[in-house]
DNA sequence: TACTTGACATTTT
DNA sequence: AAAAATGCCAAGT
């Protein structure tokens, strides 16, 4: 059941259906597809490169450690609410799997 | 089999 | 508000 490619197919599914303007978190997908938040962060990092990554943040709305100045340029063009912090206004702009 | 690592989450200092 | 500690899940060494 659920082999390792399937479960990364998952995983991305779930992040191109996230709206243009919205993002959803790391827990929220592995609620949804199964396991724990770091097994869907380790999948993004082998996996998350055709995928749009920067609609998928932390809990509190923080970017990936990893390229948050890429994300936010997204952000800006996209039009998804941010908060002076430099975060995702994650209270707004949370979009949880349908 | 045991220890370490990682695009995380939550609680406590 | 920011940083550290603890818990969690799966994979790699």
């Amino acid at each position: 059941m659920t082999d390792p490619e399937e479960y990364v197919e998952l995983v991305l599914q779930v992040v191109e259906r996230v709206p243009r303007g919205r993002v959803t978190t790391y827990g929220a997908i592995a609620d949804a597809v199964g396991g724990g938040p770091r097994q869907v962060g380790s999948v993004m990092s082998r996996h998350g490169g055709p995928v749009p990554w920067w609609r998928v943040v932390r809990a509190d709305g923080s970017l990936p450690p990893s390229h948050e100045d890429e994300a936010r340029q997204r952000y800006l063009e996209e039009g998804t609410p941010l908060r002076r912090s430099g975060s995702v206004d994650i209270v707004n702009a949370f979009w949880g799997p349908q």
